[in-house]
DNA sequence: TATATCCTTTACGTAAACGTCAAGGCACCG
DNA sequence: CGGTGCCTTGACGTTTACGTAAAGGATATA
């Protein structure tokens, strides 16, 4: 279980002027703590969702960048694009958080739950719909033997 | 409004045998209708999901087609691919409706609002989270804004 | 007849979110 | 010294749901 970079290029280039001891993640450390692919986390990287480090041409991942991916992930597994993934996580994480980003943040936040609770609107009326049908099947079992014409 | 047929090459071929009388759409009219475009209509004929009659090259759409079209639009409306809509106009539109066929149809049907309502949990999980992070973003602007739950 | 519409097919373009080679560079292991 | 493993940068492939010409046929109307 090594998450520390395995000592690497990086003690004789800094790091040590200030006390921030960070801990260092490598590309596949990231993969497999947080179950993503390589592919995909270049893949944010160069839409310009992550922004790891460099040892060299090797990417290190930093707290910031995992609490990124943690987003990410968050904004994936809820259905969203990562383009509003990016926005949102541009928004939540700024980086000179002065009052005039928090209220611009706070007023896309504002609008991206409108839109999802149209969202969840609209799945809600899928499940009525899809429960009127189900229900509709079932009649029509019900009354087994009689194959008459499917209700308009 | 002209939602009929303007007379056609069709009067000479047949649709007299029945009293039947089909009222028949052109590409145009259904698009108008229901507000899609061309090319979506030609899309779902080619993925299977419409299969109106011809003219020589024209196609012409029966009561069915409409019927079919509507459930594909309620279908994309909430956000299931097309090929998850034919799958369950297929199903439900079981042209020998036997309760074999339904059975099936139920099963699907049952499956889908399953995922459905994962997916709303998923929205809903969305909501709350953004929602903290809204609430968050208010605490830290030192906004006297309103903590009031916007979801639900 | 000319023009305007509406229709047809063929087919490349697009955006999202990666998958999947390909080809090569270090570092350690035996 | 030759693997083995992890890393790199291309760069083309895939799926979904159409958009967008391009080029031409048929019909209604002025």
């Amino acid at each position: 279980m090594n998450t520390m970079l395995r000592s690497g290029a990086l003690d004789a280039a800094s790091e040590s002027v200030l006390g921030g001891q960070e801990e260092l993640f490598r590309i596949g450390d990231m993969a497999k703590g947080f179950g993503v692919t390589l592919r995909a986390l270049r893949f944010y990287e160069d839409k310009g969702l992550l922004s790891p480090v460099r040892e060299g041409t090797t990417r290190l991942y930093t707290h910031r960048d995992r609490a990124r991916l943690k987003l990410i992930l968050l904004g994936r597994k809820v259905g969203f694009s990562l383009r509003d993934v990016k926005q949102m996580i541009d928004l939540y994480d700024p980086t000179g958080s002065n009052s005039r980003q928090l209220r611009v943040a706070l007023e896309k936040g504002e609008k991206q739950i409108r839109r999802l609770q149209v969202q969840r609107a609209a799945v809600e009326d899928a499940i009525g719909e899809l429960d009127a049908l189900i229900g509709a099947i079932r009649a029509q079992l019900g009354t087994a033997g009689k194959t008459r014409e499917i209700a308009r």
